[in-house]
DNA sequence: CAATATACCTCGTCTGTCAAGGTATATTTA
DNA sequence: TAAATATACCTTGACAGACGAGGTATATTG
């Protein structure tokens, strides 16, 4: 059983920022990370994974720069920003508060 | 504060089944239950409810009659059918488990 | 008698997800 | 050694649900 489409929309963004406010990271890994977190339960496909890529930069929640592997594929990092901590505390608030909501509509 | 339409998203349906699970009832007045039931954090538009109750007639989810109404206006009132209590049910199983994965994830 | 509330509905736009496709390098397997 | 798989990046176009803006009609309130 995985999460839908429909419940993820909305949350890519802050689960991104969430994993960079571990560490530096770059989108394959990510993505391995979030899915091995959650037992498989929430993927982020490719896709999806980049486009929120293009808003969060376009946001300026998050930096890019690229690995300097020697050897292997190139790899594009990300960090996040200050003004990316600020955005993933509001989308925090915003989910504790959206939880209580729906938990109380759905009895 | 109020509910994002991108976390709105998928819950719509369920929340509309939670609410005629107590009793049947009529576009206008659930919408007006629902605001109130969250004090305004939780707005359906009605653009998205009525998409939402074609949806949920066409899946066999919910019936619908006329009021008899003798003065003001018509009312189209909604009721549950037996699969749409199943899938009510199985909506909120869906949520208890994304709403666990997310939180996992936004730590 | 105009404004607001009740009550229904549709059309077209917007946005985030994703299937499907592509590129390139390294490692494993047959 | 050739093919398959894993690592790593990316783009395009389709799709679906939320919603702004618009419409209709009746009843009440100021």
């Amino acid at each position: 059983m995985s999460i839908t489409s429909d419940i993820l929309r909305g949350h890519t963004e802050a689960i991104i920022l969430s994993h960079l406010l571990e560490q530096d990271s770059y989108g394959y890994q990510i993505n391995k990370d979030i899915m091995k977190k959650t037992d498989n339960r929430c993927e982020l496909k490719e896709a999806t994974l980049y486009s929120a890529f293009r808003r969060l930069e376009q946001a300026g929640y998050i930096r890019t720069y690229w690995g300097d592997e020697t050897v292997g594929a190139r790899r594009r990092y990300y960090s996040i920003t200050e003004e990316g901590r600020l955005a993933y505390q509001a989308y925090k608030r915003d989910w504790e508060e959206a939880k209580a909501t729906i938990d109380q509509l759905l009895k």
